[in-house]
DNA sequence: GATGAAAAATCTGTGAC
DNA sequence: GTCACAGATTTTTCATC
């Protein structure tokens, strides 16, 4: 389903996602037309999902980034969902993710500083519905390394 | 530094990453020549990073993640810095994030399976150096609202 | 100083081999 | 899979507000 091209393909494009087609192309070994087939092939085959733009968050005045760890009341009905759907109305919550376990959700939020983020965290993080338990760790840095993927 | 008219254009970028530039100048009002010289000084001004290639890694074998909070052991040198350089190197880390306080990094680890995974964790976390405490939380989903960021 | 229209340059996708 | 081309897209130029 997936050769080494196709696996040579994806982790050049980790490492360099802006690159044209063409220098792409070239640093995977294959012509332009090849690579363009290939990915539309990867696209149609749910492989590759799409493109998106990363926001330096703090060059925009979001300096503060903090992660919450959520556990869930359980005893009603489909907690989990409408916490979700809470959540995801909420601007500053930029990451929802959910786990098997004791610990139920993970939310990232950003903020412009440490008062705004309280702000936030009074007014649209404690109002979240079916909350039990929140503990909160302040953000230093995100590491990716595009380069050392399992691709 | 930024108006609105940039603030709706990342918003617009957000929502729809994959348009070409014409379509997009559209939906932010905007002619694609005025689009492209705002883009290119949001780039420069390091407000936009690029673009990133989303990969579907359940697509592609990668069934199981799991995300890892690291306690370590502080009372050497620069326990910090080697651990995150050595986590960097195992390639089915995926993301590293680091916190001020009591808990100081998470890891997201994916692996084919759940022996792959138990694999990997023995083999290339257990390992990692300067480790006091691992807590794991198998990874169900990752939901992110495009539409509703605080641009 | 930034914008819009149109030309110029570049890039991508398709068909033939 | 490759080559060459047509079509589409992006960037730059130039006049304008």
């Amino acid at each position: 389903m997936l050769d080494d091209t196709d696996r040579r393909i994806l982790r050049q494009m980790q490492a360099a996602p802006d690159l044209a087609l063409a220098d792409l192309a070239d640093r995977a070994g294959v012509t332009p037309a090849t690579l363009s087939r290939r990915l539309e092939r990867m696209r149609e085959g749910g492989v590759l999902l799409g493109k998106r733009a990363e926001i330096n968050w703090p060059a925009l005045g979001y300096a503060v980034e903090v992660s919450l760890r959520i556990t869930l009341d359980k005893t009603q009905g489909n907690a989990f969902d409408s916490f979700i759907a809470a959540a995801r109305e909420v601007p500053e919550v930029i990451e929802i993710q959910t786990f098997l376990g004791q610990v139920d959700a993970r939310l990232s939020v950003i903020a412009r500083d440490i008062p705004h983020y309280q702000q936030i965290y009074r007014d649209r993080i404690l109002t979240l519905p079916h909350l039990a338990d929140i503990e909160a760790l302040m953000h230093v840095a995100r590491i990716k390394d595009e380069e050392a993927l399992p691709v």
